[in-house]
DNA sequence: CTCCCCATTTGGTCCTACCATTCTACATTT
DNA sequence: AAATGTAGAATGGTAGGACCAAATGGGGAG
């Protein structure tokens, strides 16, 4: 096919972009967000490139402004691109912040694929595998960073306030796991931690008073280089905790849609006729 | 943050730090994807439900059936809500299957936030997590389906049939994910799998010779329940796949930017053993 | 030279119309 | 009466035009 047409007009107004194909399948929009994830796979759409105008685009596509539209709001709710208005505005091939992934899991949360338990589970196995990667790479201004949020936990518990506690001791486990410097790692566990937050939130207060000592001593084992120690400690907190949440959440699960069917087949009982 | 340094205009008074919150998107079709979302948090929308019509729920908005696309295609696009055309179609509930998540790691990777070198480590560390975990709840039933994937790999590697040996070696990840019995492992798992897959696909064939009989040597502690020696059977395996990935993609990619050099912490005298 | 206003660009929204698909209901045939 | 075929309605998908609001840059006023 055409490849080697090399247009190489040195105008770069608008984007340097190659040149986009008609479209044909049902559903239109599919194809262009399919054919721009294309671009960008191959390298010739990277972060910060601006596309042309929707005016622009939806003509090379040969589509309507709306159907590209629809493209667009699909490609920016994964992240990939970020629309700005104004004169200079379009759409900017973006950082993509992981941001889906954690919705995805809050939403898989929402509508009860993910069980409380499970949620729980799977966050100790993944601290686990954090603590002791961080533990290998920390530094000492890491470690002194961990440190400064415990004293702020306890300053906050001291003062009485629990969400500010809960939320120091949330970002303590962000921290570490940005301290693996794998975004995967990132990614996932704030998605984790949003749900975990979000599901803390809604069943209140709680006894973690426990907490504290053991961050003390986890932080003993971490600094020291003892990994296995650490990811021990940080267990037993954590599986103190879930024991905290499973026992809460009975006792509040009397009223509120429980979720309780994993799999809910096909229900709706009656329409109108 | 950084409020502190502002260049200091003729701004008498240096702004006392405030919380501010976001404003709210002042995009509809963002509120009506919210509201949506808000419903299916608080259980009056479970999976299977149906909502009514695009013309229908535009009307109830009171915003033009393009905006309420809009909002739909974000929803559809997230796999909370699937579209179905004709009489009696609309937007049904769905289960939500995570698939939003993989694409989310897959676009991650395709712009770069995610290294290769990132992507098996994490594949490593997840995937002892899924061993351990699996072979705690393995059935026997399990270990059988287990073996015949192992026998099916040994006979499309019999066949030289390289793609089906590969296609068969991803899946046995799959089934020990699914074992785990936890969806954000399985999702999670799945989406770096398919990552995986693409950047297999990409650099072609490499050395897997050693694959099959370490895979047999991995059943037998498997079986056994010995989940330890599992876990650093199929740790050792994966390492010197990673290393067999890294070399060919060192070969393929010579020219080609790599990204950034890894971020390496590690100047402060920290901890080192 | 600086500052402010305005034309231009561009995303966000609305409107109307038409098409393709899917299912229901009725009519036709056997 | 049962099986079959067909017309119509409901619904998502696409088209094309129009206007609004915000962001930008340039030109005019001071």
């Amino acid at each position: 096919m055409s490849a080697s047409q090399l247009p190489a007009k040195s105008n770069a107004e608008a984007a340097p972009i190659a040149q986009f194909q008609r479209i044909k399948s049902s559903r239109a929009f599919d194809e262009i967000a399919a054919q721009i994830r294309t671009e960008l796979s191959s390298g010739r759409l990277t972060v910060g490139n601006r596309l042309p105008s929707e005016r622009a685009l939806s003509e090379q596509f040969g589509v309507s402004r709306n159907t590209l539209r629809e493209a667009l709001r699909s490609l920016e709710h994964a992240g990939l691109i970020r629309l700005q208005k104004g004169a200079r505005g379009g759409a900017f091939i973006s950082q993509h912040s992981g941001e889906a992934i954690a919705t995805g899991l809050m939403d898989m949360y929402h509508v009860g694929t993910i069980q409380p338990a499970q949620l729980t589970e799977a966050r100790i196995w993944l601290e686990s595998v954090v603590v002791r990667e961080a533990c290998r790479r920390a530094t000492a201004a890491d470690i002194e960073m961990l440190n400064r949020n415990i004293d702020e936990a306890q300053e906050a518990r001291r003062r009485g306030d629990f969400a500010g506690r809960a939320e120091r001791h949330i970002e303590f486990h962000r921290m570490l796991a940005r301290l693996t410097d794998n975004p995967i790692m990132v990614i996932v566990m704030n998605g984790v931690l949003d749900v975990l937050t979000h599901f803390v939130q809604r069943i209140g207060e709680y006894d973690n008073s426990f907490v504290l000592p053991s961050r003390r001593r986890f932080m003993e084992y971490f600094a020291a280089g003892d990994a296995e120690a650490a990811v021990a400690e940080m267990e037993s907190c954590l599986k103190r905790l879930q024991r905290s949440y499973m026992s809460r959440i009975q006792a509040s699960e009397g009223v509120s849609a429980t979720k309780a069917a994993p799999r809910s087949r096909r229900s709706p009982p009656a329409a109108q006729r």
